[in-house]
DNA sequence: AAGTGGTCTAGACCACTTG
DNA sequence: AAGTGGTCTAGACCACTTT
């Protein structure tokens, strides 16, 4: 099978809806319609429609049929979003996202490292703090841990870059999920000279494990914003 | 039909996991196993699967097995879930939340109300300000605005209590996504006077807007807590 | 009564992992 | 080769909404 059927169908339903065909007053189609006009079962319209509405793009209703979400007033361009695995440079833009390398080396974990990623202590790991900043403008400084084992041959090309590419379209991992931690926190010294923070400026703190779809963590980070620049952002969705 | 086989298989499998009934370096029983102790089709085993998985339970590999997540290691007592619909009487027990009402009026919405709750302007508001404590301390100050016509009949006992379970078991009404935004900002004198927060305390704020199933937007509400007393929690599961 | 989405089944084939 | 989860179908019935 090239690529799920279900996942083609909802590709197409989503182009069409960012592009406005369908009115927000109206239901769509019902799901027997696009099944047709797809060559799908209806199941595998349903289970597009599922997934669009888990993303917050339509919402249903049985018994009467399926609409396009409104717009999200409070939304704004500065979001950031918290439930995603894209890397910044695919959130901002390449051009416009330079890192500077503040600290990298390779060491082994301690206790708490070894909890954080199910490391032995003799399982080494990276140890990365970038200087990410957007539009030439100090953003996030991101303190992050890796095991060594899972991600081979790191070097600053990558950092410079986006290691998330680099996971994925090199060593072809798909990150599984993640729990983050979003906090406010008082400026410590790297805020301050770093992001020129002031010393009673609030810092925006985001403290996350990613594993990968095999259960294996491979990402401890803490990230600080400025107060002043950014949010962090969350769709969330009551179903099942 | 009383209640989906799926949910039912779900919750049943969900005590299993969280009474550590299945090891975690072996895969659970496989799908047609469940399938036939439960006498429902696999498919719907897998559907008690995917909930599952979303929620961060468990993490299916194909060809190998499903296999019961392992615990997260920055998870600490005083997370708070911002992906929830849950209300703060809910998450943190009934008896130890106790609610002072700040203000609680009813107006008509300026401009920017009726845009973030669709409303005209002449469809009246709740303005309700609210100090929510726990354990007898100041926990957060909570501003929210509804619809009056969603909401009829709201009145202090209810907000002394909860909102939420109003919303729910009384009017029946469900909700079905939000949009939070988080970020860090600098205390007011609201947060001095009542969450005692110095005047370089950072405080953490959460904006929201929350929908019903069919569409509707049921609340505007703006949460600001104090930095050291909470942090915002996310689990983000990487699937369609 | 008619139309919508929700659920469920039995059976089939696929891709992937391990022996 | 055998076993796992992933996908897909056709058909059926259900609960809910509107006419």
């Amino acid at each position: 099978m090239a690529r799920a059927k279900y996942l083609e169908v909802a590709e197409k339903l989503k182009k069409r809806i960012t592009d406005n065909v369908y009115s927000k007053e109206e239901p769509l189609p019902d799901q027997e319609a696009f099944a047709q006009e797809f060559n799908v079962s209806r199941l595998t319209v349903k289970k597009a429609f599922d997934g669009l509405e888990r993303q917050g793009l339509i919402y249903k209703q049985s018994g009467l049929g399926t609409f396009v979400a409104g717009d999200i007033p409070i939304k704004s361009p500065t979001d950031t979003p918290a439930n995603a695995f894209t890397g910044l440079q695919n959130q901002l833009g390449k051009d416009k996202v330079k890192s500077d390398i503040l600290h990298f080396s390779v060491e082994f974990p301690d206790p708490q490292m070894q909890n954080n990623l199910s490391l032995k202590r003799n399982e080494p790991i990276y140890n990365i703090v970038r200087l990410r900043n957007y539009d030439e403008k100090p953003l996030i400084i991101e303190h992050t841990f890796m095991p060594v084992k899972l991600v081979p041959d790191l070097d600053e090309k990558i950092l410079h870059s986006s290691i998330y590419n680099y996971i994925h379209q090199k060593l072809h991992l798909k990150f599984g999920h993640a729990y983050r931690k979003i906090r406010a926190a008082k400026p410590d010294k790297y805020d301050i000279k770093y992001l020129d923070a002031k010393s009673d400026d609030p810092m925006l703190e985001l403290e996350q494990i990613i594993w990968l779809t095999n259960g294996q963590p491979i990402e401890y980070s803490v990230s600080r914003n400025r107060y002043d620049t950014r949010d962090y952002v969350l769709l969330d969705n009551n179903r099942f």
